[in-house]
DNA sequence: GCATCATACCTCTCTTCTAG
DNA sequence: CTAGAAGAGAGGTATGATGC
């Protein structure tokens, strides 16, 4: 077995570093990940001192520094190890399967399906390997030349089009016989690959037990991600309904709902509507089990898999976020989650015992539920109930026969029976949606949806934390930019005033977000927020002993990397966006803002800077600057 | 002739598997 | 639990087939 190569404090450091490891997957920004991982690691954990305890780099050979950086390397390779190993030991791996597998069986199709043609056989072949090495030996060969000239720069052979120029010349001079033989191997090959890929499409729409379990304990994430891309395309919230005969609790019918958006109170549309089981869940249940009639009672059943989730300090308590509630089928109380109200009851199981249908209803102390954690702009919740034991039960009577043909719908399902806790008052009238409704139209229209992120991710730089958003009760606003406080006097009493063309600097936890840079999606959104102004500012003074008070900054510019041997191993950027977001100028033309910046940076004069988020936590020190515009 | 679609191949990165 | 191997997939480039 191999050893544990992290100490005790290494272990903490790289756990408290998971759910960013989970954003940054979600958000496509390893790359990022990994530089700010690594360089608070060895900022930490100095390999040097691991390695030659004692040595200051100064004192190392031209050998002993290669060695360093191979062992460097190295530690980098174990830390990635380190969070894909933890990853899935939490079996957070089955959601990606999932969705993996859902999308290749959506997404698979031999319609279409292009096979090789004949010269693409012939290039496989002995003749043709023969002909290419003769090719590529003859320098003075116009085709070698050629394939030379058409080639882009490339660690390997030729161009995949010289290449067949070469094969289609070579093969129209075989016979006729040959090329009626390469012909008829490609189209066997066509028929081959299609054959394969029919077969393989069939084995993933036939799966046995065991994938059908995998595929279930995988719903969860796949319907994340499915609800918050509708929600991303469309502005619109959505419910999901799915249930059938779970192989883990032996054919029993099952029922999961997922819901995403939520209303001010913190509360999903399950939770919204009053007795959601007896009005949904119910009906929609004895719809399953007339569809699987052979199911039997059902055992207190397996709940749903968690999810990818963070560590509960990285959520945003109170932020308004898409919920992504996932419930059994006899999950009638909302699952407690740092955004959602306690739970009551949760019933466990739904068993209905044919042919009386009566609907025995188990239920379960209130589940310890892990709390929602954000993972990018969706919460994925681990909904694992912890102590899942059985406890008192709950009969619930519903015959099928009960209900007269006439007042079936037209699916042959009964109607949706009355909520017997609201039969008076005028709000009882309004149903259950518009009653939900009514709730966000009396707070001022707010909505709780987040801010639309993930399509700026992709050109702009937003961090962790960039959709933290000030406040889980009042209606959402567009966070104030600039530093949260004002700082003073962090630098060293300087008089220098170092000119800086083109200054911006992205500051930390203060990030562009969606909510200033997006405009509100109809229906969708959230408050508006007065426009921001755009800072055009061309021109700024850095003044590292001014203080005074503090405007806001932001800046997302173009990127450019800075080599990786600088001291701070950060990003740098310049060239100042003239888009760049940026906050009311107050007095022009010298307003003044406050910013951080790394401790150890040495301006140079008529610098243009900013500074990512790889250098998001590297030391800072506060300064004033004033801009001219 | 042109636009569109589907494919092959290469390279690189990310992720999973597995022997030890 | 580690660490190397292997698989999976994306992005880029180029080509052929097809329809207009």
């Amino acid at each position: 077995m191999g050893a544990k190569w992290t100490s005790k404090e290494q272990h903490e450091f790289l756990s408290l570093k998971k759910s960013d490891f989970m954003k940054a997957q979600l958000q496509l920004t390893l790359k990022m990940f990994w530089s700010t991982v690594s360089y608070e690691f060895f900022e930490k954990w100095p390999e040097i001192n691991e390695r030659f305890p004692g040595v200051t780099h100064e004192c190392l050979t031209a050998n002993q520094q290669q060695a360093l950086g191979k062992f460097v390397e190295a530690r980098k390779g174990q830390i990635r190890s380190w969070f894909y190993h933890t990853q899935r030991e939490e079996s957070k791996a089955r959601a990606t399967d999932f969705s993996k597998c859902i999308t290749k069986i959506m997404g698979s199709t031999t319609k279409g399906t292009r096979g090789p043609s004949a010269v693409e056989m012939f290039m496989q072949t002995e003749e043709f390997v023969k002909v290419r090495e003769a090719s590529e030996e003859a320098s003075e060969s116009s085709i070698s030349s050629e394939i030379a000239s058409t080639s882009k720069p490339k660690k390997t052979g030729p161009g995949i089009a010289a290449m067949k120029k070469l094969a289609k010349a070579e093969l129209s001079s075989q016979s006729d016989k040959f090329k009626l033989d390469m012909i008829n191997h490609a189209k066997e090959e066509c028929k081959r690959r299609a054959d394969v890929a029919q077969a393989e499409l069939e084995a993933l729409r036939n799966p046995d037990i065991a994938q059908r379990v995998k595929a279930i304990e995988g719903l969860g994430g796949m319907f994340g991600q499915l609800l918050e891309t509708v929600f991303e395309a469309t502005g619109w919230h959505a419910s999901v309904y799915v249930g059938g005969p779970d192989p883990r609790v032996k054919g029993d019918i099952r029922v999961y709902s997922f819901h995403h958006g939520q209303a001010l109170t913190g509360s999903t549309f399950r939770e919204s509507l009053p007795n959601h089981h007896e009005r949904v869940v119910k009906p929609f249940t004895m719809f399953l089990q007339a569809l699987f009639p052979g199911s039997n009672a059902s055992q207190e059943g397996t709940p749903l898999p968690s999810l990818p989730t963070a560590s509960s300090a990285t959520t945003t308590p109170g932020t308004p976020l898409p919920s992504l509630s996932t419930t059994s089928s006899a999950t009638t109380t909302p699952a407690p989650t740092a955004v959602d109200t306690p739970a009551t009851t949760a019933p466990s199981t739904l068993t209905i015992t044919p042919p009386s249908m009566t609907v025995p209803l188990p239920t379960i102390p209130s589940p310890t539920y892990a709390p929602y954690t954000q993972v990018g702009s969706t919460l994925l919740p681990d909904l694992l109930p912890q102590t899942p034991s059985a406890s008192a039960k709950t009969q619930y009577q519903v015959d099928v026969n009960a209900f007269p043909e006439s007042e079936l719908n037209e699916f042959g399902l009964p109607p949706l029976p009355a909520d017997p806790e609201t039969t008076e008052g005028d709000d009882n009238l309004l149903s259950p949606i518009s009653a939900w409704n009514c709730e966000l139209a009396l707070h001022q229209g707010a909505y709780t949806s987040p801010p639309r992120l993930r399509h700026t991710l992709f050109n702009t730089s937003i961090t962790a934390n960039s959709d933290v958003l000030p406040s889980p009760v009042v209606p959402l606003q567009a966070p104030v930019l600039g530093l949260p406080q004002q700082t003073t006097a962090a630098l060293p009493p300087s008089n220098d005033t170092i000119p800086i063309v083109s200054s911006s600097i992205t500051m930390p936890h203060q990030r562009l977000t969606a909510a200033n840079n997006v405009a509100p999606q109809p229906g969708s959104a959230f408050q508006s927020v007065p426009a921001p102004v755009f800072n055009t500012c061309t021109t700024a003074v850095v003044s590292a002993n001014t203080v005074t008070e503090s405007s806001a900054v932001n800046s997302v510019l173009g990127t450019l990397d800075a080599d990786s041997g600088g001291p701070l191993n950060k990003r740098m950027r310049l060239d100042l966006n003239e888009n760049d977001m940026g906050t009311t100028v107050n007095n022009p033309p010298h307003s003044l803002h406050t910013c951080s910046i790394p401790t150890s940076h040495h301006f140079q004069p008529n610098q243009c800077l900013s500074f990512s988020e790889e250098a998001e936590r590297i030391p800072r020190e506060t300064v004033t600057w004033a801009c001219t515009c």
